[in-house]
DNA sequence: CGGTATCCAAAATGATACTG
DNA sequence: CAGTATCATTTTGGATACCG
């Protein structure tokens, strides 16, 4: 009955929480394009403090999502990578963006300014 | 060249931000199943708040993803639904769903209580 | 370069009480 | 039943300083 839908949102939940960060889906999502560098990732994440993203990164990271390589050079390169585990993520990614490209544009501007100001229009 | 990916990647960060709040890949999963009562979306989402849910809810109502249906009966009900652009986001729920049960239980349990308390097994 | 630490401000979320 | 109001707590942002 409705038994196995309670069961799997049940399990769900996990994944829910896992991606429910602030910037987690912007992250995943730039990851499941290419390994991305420290350094990369803020620039290309506007709005994003160093703080935060090093908050997420390690969040995704103990959640077996990302993996972290330092490399011994100088100066210093830390590359972040997607985990085989978060690999599957792919066709998801894949179906958001296919998703917005197709109905996202139907919707007027707003504000989009993910930092504090402004997060959102007149409420 | 590279150009591409930087205006999609600004573009999709629409869609981001409008699924990044704490409830709310869990909410559009549930009602991507079906029609759900706002009492109904209490019950199945153990630990949200009332005033959470309808933050949520007023929320994604905004970004047009779902929609609000208040029936004139005593006692009131009131029903949320996802809109024809969400509807779009099916693909997008299933694929999570599917990688979900594939490679998320691979992993140890950890502690999955959402409430503010111990959000997180030790850091 | 890729962080960590600190301090403060603002925003998001939670708890509880109350209401049409 | 489906909220709103109020107040408390947590999370996030901003800025700056410091380090291997």
């Amino acid at each position: 009955m409705a038994d196995d839908d309670f069961t799997m949102q049940d399990e769900m939940r996990r994944a829910f929480s896992m991606l429910s960060g602030k910037w987690k889906l912007e992250i995943m999502w730039l990851l499941n394009q290419r390994v991305h560098r420290f350094g990369e990732l803020r620039k290309v994440i506007p709005g994003i403090t160093q703080h935060m993203l090093t908050a997420q990164l390690r969040e995704l990271e103990a959640d077996g999502l990302i993996s972290r390589t330092v490399y011994a050079e100088v100066p210093p390169r830390v590359e972040y990578e997607m985990t085989a585990k978060a690999r599957g993520l792919g066709p998801t990614m894949e179906a958001l963006t296919a998703w917005w490209l197709e109905y996202g544009k139907t919707v007027p501007q707003k504000a989009i300014t993910r930092g504090r100001k402004k997060q959102r229009l007149e409420k």
